[in-house]
DNA sequence: GAATCATATTTCCGAATAGG
DNA sequence: CCTATTCGGAAATATGATTC
């Protein structure tokens, strides 16, 4: 039986890779069950394990059709011989993907970034998630291209509606930095480096969510702190065909291109504007 | 308090395997 | 070689929670 547990433990996947739980559980149990001829990894076997009396109960959370309360993680992490520390991992894993809001995901995401095995295997990420949180880090980045930019925290601070402190600033060239967003030519002046922000696939979701909230929410501002002719909020409400997303989809990235292909080679710009596309459904949609 | 949704258990059935 | 038994997976059903 020692034994046992042990040549599981060399075949487990780290729990620390992963932020999907079901693709965790997936993983651990192909791995356990199908790499050897030796299938004791079933899911009777671990129903037993867990203490649960349904024999397929892990197939339908592999599957997505259940999802795990508080006493259903207690009985996997029990089952999956987890520590104290990958069980904490574990749950908040588990409300991560379960909670409906992003607001929630958010929360539980924080948790899960603060845990050191985590940070070891995947910093980087947690870096790229970062970047989507604050509105200024992108706007940093292109206030780079102005010629009369200035390395000065304050400075930068300054210049940003709505203003970030002087610290907030001087993190954030580190944080560019750090992503390869920016790099420092051989006079040691900042200049935008090309390099996508590839993360995994949770992570990028959950960062685009909030960094277009946060986008949305300078949009808001700007109504009020921003003067009309340096502005254009223009929208309008039309009932058309589901069908046509994809079309409309494609017209939308068609401009995006023409508008950062015409203007944005410009030499000598004096500000940083945002532009942001939104559609969205306001009905239900009727069959 | 009925209706609906999600969770957990029971039942069913085919495949593999051990025993006669 | 056949049959009984065990195992694995999925569907059906029961139970519990939540919503209106």
């Amino acid at each position: 039986m020692i034994l046992l547990s042990q040549y599981m433990d060399t075949l487990k996947p780290s729990l620390y890779e992963y932020l999907d739980y079901r693709q965790y559980l997936r993983d651990l149990y192909t791995s356990l069950n199908k790499k050897e001829e030796r299938r004791f990894f079933s899911l009777r076997y671990f129903s037993r394990a867990a203490g649960f009396s349904s024999p397929n109960y892990l197939k339908l959370v592999m599957d997505g059709a259940r999802n795990l309360t508080q006493k259903s993680i207690r009985k996997f992490s029990r089952a999956l011989k987890l520590d104290s520390e990958e069980t904490e991992f574990f749950e908040n894993l588990v409300y991560m993907n379960q909670s409906p809001s992003t607001e929630e995901k958010n929360h539980y995401y924080a948790r899960l970034s603060q845990s050191q095995p985590y940070l070891e295997a995947k910093g980087l990420e947690k870096d790229q998630y970062e970047y989507f949180t604050q509105w200024y880090y992108a706007v940093i980045r292109e206030m780079i291209l102005m010629p009369h930019f200035r390395e000065n925290p304050q400075w930068i601070a300054d210049q940003l509606v709505p203003k970030i402190t002087g610290r907030e600033a001087a993190q954030a060239i580190e944080l560019l930095v750090r992503l390869g967003l920016l790099r420092r030519d051989p006079q040691g002046r900042l200049e935008q480096a090309e390099r996508n922000i590839t993360s995994g696939e949770i992570v990028r979701h959950l960062a685009l969510c909030n960094f277009h909230r946060s986008m949305m929410q300078r949009a808001q501002e700007s109504i009020d702190a921003i003067p009309g002719e340096e502005r254009d909020i223009s929208a309008i409400t039309i009932a058309i065909h589901t069908a046509k997303m994809p079309e409309l989809k494609k017209k939308m990235a068609e401009f995006r291109k023409e508008v950062h292909a015409l203007l944005g080679d410009e030499k000598g710009p004096n500000a940083v504007y945002q532009i942001n596309f939104q559609v969205f459904r306001l009905t239900k949609i009727s069959s």
